[in-house]
RNA sequence: GGGCGCAUAGCUCAGCGGGAGAGCACUCGGCUUACAACCGAGGGGUCGCAGGUUCGAACCCUGCUGCGCCCA
């Protein structure tokens, strides 16, 4: 056979894998060639994934690089598989975001959005999206996102808008949208409401003041936490069983400061346990009071304005609602009135999930969605399985979420966003207009000044970003989508969305058939990462300094279904020196001429190691493929690692260089076995590792390229248990000569005389030259003597092997070594003889546990009787 | 207040009925021609506490303690 390899040519790679200059290189050809670029029309099965719409103010942090990481090994390793992917790229405008920034830098040029007027405001943002908007998209290119970049959509784009449009006047066609005036969440600093989920509830020091209304044996004392709101109480309430107050109930007391008088009233929802029993009630300013005022017809006085500044009542008129508090205590105070004041008091308080401002509850008209039967369908979908959560355990929350769900507030009181397309009439006509139809001209009439919640438009990403409301041929194809992936914090926010939408728009087709909800990236000590606390890690840094494989695989083998992940600096470069690794051994497996020119020989051509190694691969493929199925990324990654190193580095190469060496036909086959093994392991990796691979893999197979190459499928061939066992038992035997060695203070490199014996009833007759290689023993001259020898129990019998150290050996070390080994034996043996003593556990354990027992038994009796003789025969024994 | 989850090696985490695992960190020895971003060897754990179920529990059940998250 002859030694000239085609190969020789391209085993020239550089010695070091440098990812920063080339794996922009590789992306921008990937693109280029449309590999990312999902076609409708083929006839391969659909997998479709559409990202989480990155807010098109941000930039790419870790959390993005996670979920973006992990749909990418989903979609690439569908690709391999023959599915037609598309995973489909875009943005969310993030209505208030967006009007922040763009407020903000107005304002350094002093003007406000009023300034400028609605049009040129709403022009001047798209001008802020054209020039800095959307930063992440480039940022996702670096990160090796395989996204179908001919699809990207944004919120606010024209299609997006129509989508918008058309659910809402079909919604409220259906009565599912509605008009009301309610308490709501209201933002003093966006002056805008906001949903529930858009307030973030902290526990805050504060005060609770006691505050006596009225006078004499008709006076009673409430408590609050925000005095200012007084000056807007209609009433009074307490528990109608409470005795204390039963005269009280349908009475007046005057209303310290205003001079009103207010009734007290009996409700039920009162806590007479909570402070004196009775509270004070604000209709307009909070919602428990709300309710309260609706049940018995009280009036609700607004005392503050938009901005959270007091209304009118004399002197406190134009305090901020923080001024007017203690101004309020103070009047109250000065009139005998305040019962007890504790400080601080600690209690819940909502604050602005944007800003952070404290909210204001606030009664106003607002635009709502009545979700009741749109979250009956949600649940239905996921309890009947037409979606499944993964981690399942996350579906009770859901349930709990969508069982229970309030009415969505859904107008925004911005400018930036899709504007509700409600038009009113000057005789008080309310018109809602459809996407093809002519608003309501004439004089008088007006559209709602309002703009949509960003998640009633993103809660129709996974079908407005494929055509809807059009029967698209996208839409076809590529809905329901497959999977979605995204944080488990914002399930509520916008994975409930998406499905109350899709269910409803779609005639009850789901938008996704699994939900597979990651975890947060935390700090090294699992701490929450945040700017006031400086302990971000920047993904941009480590992609230029690890590279996009290393951030990859590092965030990709920490992701366990449900937990949290914690990251540190270590985990990246451990992961670089993964990447290094992979690098290094393909590099070696090329300069030996690794090939897939040649298929690999019949079974009964190949050495033990070969077929080790290639059912290894084998049971890797399997348990690689159902970990992915599984989602299960963080143990297929630990798998596909531990194959790499543990398997094919350490063993399988180090056996290969034997073979090599050994030249002829066995250097042929180990060539071919080594380029199949190459180029499998490759394409396992390459979804969570693709540029390194790219590069190795086009090199190895002078292929295309791997985003394309087809995923490896099991060979099917029957284990070879005898191979496995031999392999093992080689192992076993250098591990054990290595320990030997070391612990008798040989050098790694120093080459030692020794004679092997009881390799052919061990099995390995055929080993004893590989063996000798990795554990550096040279064979015994003439009259060799062995000056210590060691003896290794394997299944088969005793493997004796005795060493020239020409010197003294370590007599104590030795006895160290096997005092432990003899421990060890010890220990087993007596596990095993108290289970086997006892009949209950040979009785009812099944046969195969109690056969397995005695055989452990029988070999530690084996090991405990030759280490004894061995301690025995050491000199000074 | 209601609900959920987690407590396993120094750190971060897998394992979830039959031999305590990984990565990093640590100790010792090595530039052994793929790799010092590496190689070889080693140390380190009453699997939170207390009960229970089982022939057998890190794993299932109950209670407790301590953390975390979600919702009010």
């Amino acid at each position: 056979m002859t030694e000239t390899l085609p190969h020789q040519a391209r085993a020239d790679l550089p010695p070091q894998w440098t990812p920063a200059e080339v794996e922009g290189d590789l992306y921008e050809r990937w693109v280029e060639r449309g590999y990312f670029t999902a076609d409708a029309d083929s006839d391969r099965p659909p997998y479709t994934i559409v990202i989480p719409p990155p807010n098109v103010t941000g930039t790419l942090h870790m959390g993005h690089a996670l979920d973006h990481t992990l749909i990418d090994v989903l979609t690439r390793r569908r690709r391999m598989q023959g599915y037609e992917v598309l995973w489909l790229p875009g943005m969310d405008h993030a209505g208030i975001a967006t009007q922040n920034v763009v407020e903000r830098e107005l304002a350094k040029e002093g003007k406000s959005r009023h300034d400028l007027g609605r049009e040129a405001f709403v022009e001047r943002v798209w001008q802020w999206k054209a020039e800095y908007g959307g930063k992440i998209l480039g940022q996702m290119r670096r990160l090796g996102d395989g996204v179908d970049w001919s699809r990207e959509r944004f919120t606010m784009d024209e299609g997006l808008s129509r989508a918008v449009q058309t659910i809402f006047k079909k919604l409220f066609d259906d009565g599912l949208i509605y008009r009301a005036e309610r308490i709501i969440n209201w933002c003093p600093r966006c002056r805008t409401a906001l949903s529930d989920i858009e307030v973030d509830h902290s526990d805050d020091d504060g005060e609770l003041i006691s505050i006596r209304y009225g006078e004499g044996d008709r006076s009673i004392v409430v408590a609050t936490t925000r005095a200012e709101t007084m000056l807007g109480d209609t009433a009074v309430a307490v528990h109608p069983d409470d005795e204390r107050y039963q005269h009280l109930i349908g009475t007046e007391v005057e209303l310290p400061l205003t001079g009103r008088h207010i009734p007290i009233v009996a409700d039920p929802h009162v806590d007479p346990e909570f402070g004196t029993g009775a509270v004070k009630v604000t209709p307009a300013h909070d919602p428990n009071d709300f309710e309260i005022g609706q049940r018995h017809d009280l009036p609700a006085l607004t005392i503050m304005d938009e901005r959270g500044v007091i209304t009118a009542h004399g002197p406190f008129e134009g305090l901020d609602r923080f001024e007017a508090r203690p101004a309020v205590v103070a009047a109250l105070r000065q009139q005998g009135r305040i019962v007890a004041e504790k400080r601080p008091y600690t209690h819940a308080v909502g604050h602005c999930s944007r800003c952070d401002t404290v909210v204001e509850p606030r009664l106003s008209m607002q635009w709502w969605v009545k979700v009741e039967s749109l979250a009956r369908a949600a649940s239905e979908a996921v309890r009947d399985g037409r979606t499944s959560i993964h981690p399942p355990e996350l579906a009770r929350r859901y349930f709990d979420w969508v069982d229970d769900m309030h009415d969505w507030c859904i107008s925004r009181q911005l400018w930036w966003g899709h504007r509700i397309p409600v038009w009113y009439g000057p005789n008080g006509e309310v018109v809602c207009v459809g996407p093809d139809e002519e608003p309501p001209g004439g004089e008088g009439w007006q559209q709602d000044p309002d703009v949509l919640d960003t998640w009633f438009s993103s809660g129709l990403w996974p079908f407005s970003t494929l055509g809807w409301p059009d029967r698209t041929r996208d839409l076809e194809r590529f809905y329901p989508t497959s999977v979605l992936v995204t944080g488990y914090d914002i399930l509520f926010f916008w994975v409930v969305r998406m499905m109350l939408f899709g269910l409803y728009a779609m005639d009850g087709e789901q938008p996704f058939h699994d939900v597979f909800l990651h975890g947060l990236i935390r700090d090294a000590a699992g701490k929450k990462m945040s700017k006031s606390k400086g302990n971000v890690i920047d993904p941009l840094d480590w992609l230029d300094r690890y590279g996009a494989d290393a951030l990859r695989f590092t965030l990709a083998r920490g992701a366990n279904p449900g937990a949290d992940m914690a990251l540190a600096e270590e985990w990246a470069a451990g992961s670089r020196n993964f990447c290094t690794k992979l690098w290094n051994a393909s590099r070696f497996a090329l300069m030996n001429g690794a090939t897939v020119a040649r298929p690999v020989p019949a079974r009964d051509r190949l050495t033990d190691a070969d077929r080790w190694i290639l059912d290894r691969l084998d049971e890797t493929v399997s348990e690689v493929d159902g970990l992915f199925e599984a989602y299960q990324f963080g143990r297929a990654c630990d798998a596909l690692y531990h194959f790499t190193w543990d398997e094919f580095c350490d063993w399988y190469l180090e056996l290969a260089k034997v073979q090599i060496a050994g030249g002829g036909e066995r250097a042929e086959a180990t060539r071919a076995v080594l380029g199949h093994l190459l180029d499998a392991l490759l394409r396992l990796l390459h979804p969570v590792v693709p540029f390194v691979t790219e590069v190795l893999w086009t090199t190895l197979t002078s292929g295309e390229s791997l985003v394309i190459a087809e995923w490896p499928a099991r060979r099917g061939a029957e284990r070879d248990g005898t191979a496995a066992r031999r392999i093992a038992g080689v192992q076993k035997l250098v591990t054990e000569i290595r320990r030997f060695r070391s612990d008798q203070g040989l050098k790694p490199g120093q080459r030692v005389a020794a004679r092997l014996s009881g390799l052919g009833e061990a099995d390995l007759a055929g080993h004893e030259g590989a063996v000798r290689t990795l554990v550096r023993l040279d064979a015994p001259a003439d009259g060799f003597t062995g000056s210590a020898s060691l003896e290794i129990g394997l299944p088969g019998g005793t493997v004796t092997v005795e060493l020239d150290l020409s010197g003294a050996i370590d007599v104590a070390a030795e006895r160290r070594r096997l005092t432990k080994d003899l421990a060890a034996a010890e220990k087993e043996l007596a596990g095993c003889e108290a289970k086997l003593a006892n009949p209950r556990f040979t009785d009812k354990a099944p046969a195969d546990v109690v056969a397995k027992i005695r055989g452990r038994r029988e070999t530690a009796l084996a090991d405990i009787e030759r280490i004894k003789a061995r301690l025995a025969a050491l000199p000074g024994a």
